[in-house]
DNA sequence: CGAATAGCTGTTATCGTTACCAATCACGTG
DNA sequence: CACGTGATTGGTAACGATAACAGCTATTCG
């Protein structure tokens, strides 16, 4: 029957070295204030063990950070968040630190778990793509660390917030089909609890007030989550007695859903898909696009450069609200 | 000035309730053998107080586990190992346990370093898509805890491995096209290190020989490895004095990169694209297409799957190496 | 040559938690 | 009423690492 095998620790490190733990530890953390003679003896010790010091017992002291930052999104299987998630690694990596994920799956108890789980893990940091509008169970000064929410504001908590332009893209975007005498723009999105689709929403009536066009209530759909729902969706616009001539989608999935709808039964004009968020082969569609295009990358960036900031600072100053622009970026209109 | 702020520990929550350390340790672990007033006592000075426990400290007790998985993935940004990633977090988190992320980027250096580093975080076990074919270091046996490879073999490497059936999918779709009548099919894809390439390489192979055809060696394009050397290549392709009749795309990448090359210059009959790897918008794409389908996230729960039993049961028996099917999935050559 | 100094190394205590054991208490039995 | 039994509770000692301090050894300088 063999032992269970458990890794060697500081202390049978510094028994084969022949040394005292604390020598040891010092040799790992620099190696300052050791006669060079030692350290090598303690590092082919260490390297002959294949030892690697146990983060979770060091970060147990006072004074020592865990090098663990905590990242919850709502859901990974969209390429979108992937992006985001992407920027986040890329700087957070870069940091000499890890990554604990949670994926809330747009459920705030969930989430509340989650946040706990992680909290009792010691990170020195958490990003989140809330799931919801409220949430002061984010609060940075409830957990006591540094918090950066991204994509979505979060109402009545004080916390580095980035988000996207969705306002502005919105309008930019259904300004264009509206300049192309579009008369009834269809919306497909999300309800109120998605606070990025209300903002789109918001964009829309704002491109639609300055142009002096009637809304339609019947052309607002707020039942679209992913694509099947889009998809469902715009069938039904579709049958209208009186269908829209353009369509503007809040998010990538539901632009997938609406062109499996729409584009089996394109005729010879058929209405444009003003899309916010860019996707792989839009560049490819037979089918009249505007992209409204955004940088998720960068969202995940720039919500870890404003988490770094805050652990590495001890005053960092007032909390930030960054907005990054969204703007028309690819039209395939014919004509 | 404030204090720091620490968080309220076991004792904290000990002192609030008037008990012992011990008895709040009792009742956090599930209540047993504590009378119910202490029990409610101690719940609610732990909730008033928001205590959580800290993981790292009760880790490092022998025989508690960390409830803490590594994964590490080669690039998070490809929508395909999202997808993978979200079929390790669904078993994963169903378990209780959390997911610790490395973005290996396909370097070895980096991927080591990854693994050294969790290991010291004291994962329970480790999922890997391995950045090159060897890999010593990926050993359980030497790092002590279960593996799980998936997504390609590992030479020499004792540990759990699933991976897609990628000679048979790449033998179908090929034969697909062989059976039109296509004598001059392309293959798009990586070179040796990867070993997925490799393997549908093989494939590609095997249905021509077995059809007869021959292949012809300037129509095998193994330098591409992402969206843009993808075009380049497929570009170099359609320049040849006597261009492909068809072609065959190693991944869903690739074939956007194909795709953007050939879509433009699309004649009357166009040479058809054979995919591995199935893409949101192919069943809307005009041009001709053979897809050939697997189940990402069904790679990534089976790979969770294995790495759990491995975990629990402490005699799981041998090692185990399970090959997903891939098959064509949707045709929609016109004609 | 003696003492002050600087550099190196080990000892001890501690971080937050839990295993182990001892102590206490209520209760029923002979 | 003494005793055993079982449930409940607390004390103590780890787990692996490091901060703070103490002790030791060379080196330098007057």
């Amino acid at each position: 029957m063999e032992t269970p095998a458990r890794r060697p620790t500081l202390r049978d490190v510094a028994r084969r070295a022949g040394v005292s733990t604390m020598t040891v530890s010092r040799v790992l953390n620099g190696g300052e204030n050791v006669r060079p003679a030692l350290r090598r003896k303690v590092e082919s010790a260490a390297a002959e063990l294949d030892y690697r010091r146990n983060e979770n017992a060091r970060s147990i002291r006072p004074g020592q950070r865990s090098r663990l930052v905590g990242v919850i999104i709502t859901n990974i299987s969209n390429p979108y968040y992937a992006w985001v998630m992407s920027g986040i690694e890329g700087v957070i990596g870069r940091s000499g630190r890890r990554i604990l994920v949670g994926i809330s799956h747009s459920d705030v108890e969930l989430e509340k778990e989650l946040v706990r789980d992680m909290i009792g893990r010691q990170i020195e940091g958490l990003i989140v793509v809330p799931s919801d509008s409220g949430g002061a169970h984010l609060s940075p000064a409830r957990l006591g660390i540094p918090v950066a929410i991204a994509s979505r504001p979060l109402a009545g908590i004080e916390a580095d917030t980035v988000m996207v332009d969705d306002v502005g893209g919105a309008f930019e975007g259904i300004k264009h089909v509206l300049d192309a005498g579009r008369r009834r723009v269809a919306f497909v999105g999300a309800g109120e609890s998605v606070s990025t689709s209300v903002r789109r929403l918001a964009g829309y009536r704002l491109a639609h007030e300055r142009a002096g066009v009637p809304v339609f209530d019947e052309l607002i759909r707020r039942d679209a989550n992913d694509v099947a729902s889009a998809e469902t969706a715009v069938r039904q616009l579709l049958a209208l007695p009186e269908p829209p001539d353009a369509y503007f989608t809040a998010t990538n999935r539901i632009a997938v859903g609406a062109l499996r709808a729409l584009q089996p039964v394109a005729g010879e004009d058929p209405p444009p898909l003003v899309s916010f968020d860019d996707f792989d082969l839009a560049g490819l569609m037979s089918y009249p696009l505007v992209i409204v295009d955004h940088d998720a990358p960068a969202l995940g960036r720039t919500a870890a450069q404003m988490l770094l900031r805050r652990m590495d600072d001890p005053e960092p100053g007032p909390y930030v609200q960054v907005t990054l622009p969204s703007a028309v970026k690819r039209v395939t209109l014919k004509g």
